[in-house]
DNA sequence: GTATTGACCGTAG
DNA sequence: TCTACGGCCAATA
């Protein structure tokens, strides 16, 4: 993929925006989940610091979220609300800054990619 | 080279 | 059942 030199854990950081890109339109994924199975099990913080960095790529991070479901991250997009706009463009409803029925769009990259 | 922070998750009390 | 603390991985200061 052409992911550019992306200064985290290469593979890593190429495998996270991969995954990431991966998730289907209305649904959404967590840092987890995308942590696990790339095999760092904790380390999802990580994949929050490799997307904040390649966010600006062509990495739509605005599906990627936390366990509760909640923006986290809204606040490091070019704007706050872009990232709510994003994922009601989706189809996803937010509230609250948090996504609603977050377990039925909850995307998993093990149920799909099934590694 | 060491210390602290960060878009988190899991377990313990 | 709810709240609080620690741990993990990497980058930056």
């Amino acid at each position: 993929m052409a992911v550019q030199t992306v200064s985290a854990t290469d593979e890593f950081g190429e495998n996270v925006i991969e995954v990431v890109r991966l998730i289907p339109p209305g649904r959404v994924s967590t840092y987890g989940a995308i942590a696990r199975f790339l095999g760092h099990g904790r380390g999802a913080r990580v994949v929050g610091w490799v997307l904040n960095h390649c966010s600006k790529l062509d990495v739509p991070a605005h599906r990627v979220v936390n366990r509760q479901g909640l923006l986290t991250g809204k606040m490091n997009f070019p704007s706050p609300d872009f990232m709510q706009a994003a994922l009601e463009a989706e189809g996803i409803r937010v509230e609250k800054d948090q996504v609603v029925d977050f377990e039925r769009l909850f995307w998993d990259p093990g149920e799909h990619l099934k590694l």
